[in-house]
DNA sequence: CGCAGTTTTGATTCATCTCAATTTGTGTGG
DNA sequence: CCACACAAATTGAGATGAATCAAAACTGCG
């Protein structure tokens, strides 16, 4: 706790670093994607600026005033909410590419907490100004509305596993898209490491972390992944697959 | 399943009716908050025709191209995604002035059903033209922008009560949550008809419908409500929400 | 090298699910 | 308008998956 206090302050004293989308590897997974060169320019124009985050650091915190959202530039975030009564849920994991902060925008308060789990960079995209830029670029405006659709999706697919899935299932699901989104970064599909405890994956997946590490460990005996605490690696993909589809195959 | 089949072709040869932003006592609700008269007049325009549903027939369904967002001009329904092997979770009820739709925009395709729940009207919105015109009106894109904001901390909302709490919290959290609701739109905080069934209600809470129908019982043998069948009051609200703070009250 | 945080594993408890039987409500057609 | 059939809801008994409590092993950081 005291900790991330100590934490909070340093960005306001560290100076941001230029970045450029023209010139970013992710930009044809990120905000930027479809643009034009010219378009491009003026979004790196509005972006002005990056952060660097240390592991355990807050990009932002419930009940801040809302003020960008944030392009995962390198390294691995989560966002959690809580409540009064000391509830902690995980709402999601995002790595290079992904938008952070978009629960700020309908209150102009974020609502969840963004912690980096690893040292990490950040665009920041100062919100008011994009909407400017995006009424005059079509293409930006209906990109901003895919990313924005494509997280309720997203948490569509994740209420989904929490309200009708098993443990097993769950972690599953899990690693499968983790598997998926390092692929599409161009990272190995079967190994990798978790930047992420038990106890987060847990708060996640809506189980006790002692739930998680014995579905790990089963996992591992039954030869699907080889697992060393952090470390990952997937055996057995399709039989990984096939655990989300129920045995007796109901349909309907 | 024969008789959604029929019911599908209904609004083809049902005439579309007028609606007008300008007239509806939603507005202050729905998409037209805080717009000029002058700004109203143009989204009434854009919106040109609402749409009519009878009680369980689909507003749209999952793999259908995406063209419009609706708002609810009046009834209840119910959204839904299913998966291949057969999974099935509702992942929101929405009532008038709510949005409907929005998980279209990501792929073009509509990845969750939505079915009415009564007999309901609906005002059909054009996305593409929304768009074009969200980016004159920077109220309108603004406020767009806020409903899909709310939307995704909705799901969060919905993802910690999966996550984190037991039955009867669940179900405490979701009858506050309609409550609240009901409210906003002038009926009474206390009494009220439930639209869904009582699976359907275990869909949207992770529960099975017994679990929902003993945790109901319950409620009333406590004196919290008193229920018979789909019509509910609410006796003790107090209490009720005092199941959401668990009695540790541990905090941190 | 030692300590704190993390992870693993075991034994037991408990909440919810499953299976099953009734009851109640609803819509349809005679 | 009533009777019937079907859908929805209630309730009980027993099974089970995950939580809880507890202890030991491992890891990495200072």
């Amino acid at each position: 706790m005291h900790a991330n206090v100590k934490q909070n302050v340093v960005p306001l004293i560290t100076p941001g670093f230029k970045v450029a989308c023209s010139q970013c590897n992710l930009r044809e997974l990120c905000l930027p994607f479809g643009l034009s060169d010219s378009d491009m320019d003026r979004l790196d124009n509005l972006i002005g600026c990056g952060r660097k985050l240390k592991r355990g650091q807050h990009l932002y915190r419930a009940g801040a005033p809302f003020e960008f959202i944030y392009a995962v530039k390198s390294g691995f975030f989560k966002t959690d909410v809580l409540t009064e009564d000391g509830r902690d849920q995980v709402t999601g994991f995002q790595m290079a590419g992904e938008i952070l902060g978009m629960d700020g925008i309908s209150t102009e308060i974020h609502t969840c907490n963004a912690v980096a789990l690893e040292d990490s960079e950040v665009c920041l995209i100062p919100f008011t100004e994009l909407e400017m830029l995006s009424s005059e670029i079509r293409t930006l405006q209906h990109h901003l509305h895919k990313v924005m659709s494509r997280e309720i999706v997203r948490d569509h697919g994740v209420m989904m596993l929490l309200g009708t899935m098993r443990a097993e299932e769950r972690l599953a699901a899990f690693l499968l898209n983790l598997s998926q989104r390092f692929t599409a970064r161009g990272y190995s599909p079967t190994e990798f490491h978790l930047r992420m405890t038990r106890e987060e994956i847990g708060s996640y997946l809506g189980l006790k972390l002692e739930t998680v590490s014995r579905a790990f460990s089963r996992f591992q005996d039954d030869g699907l992944i080889s697992v060393q605490q952090k470390h990952i690696r997937i055996m057995d993909i399709l039989r990984i697959k096939a655990l989300l589809a129920p045995p007796d195959g109901r349909i309907g």
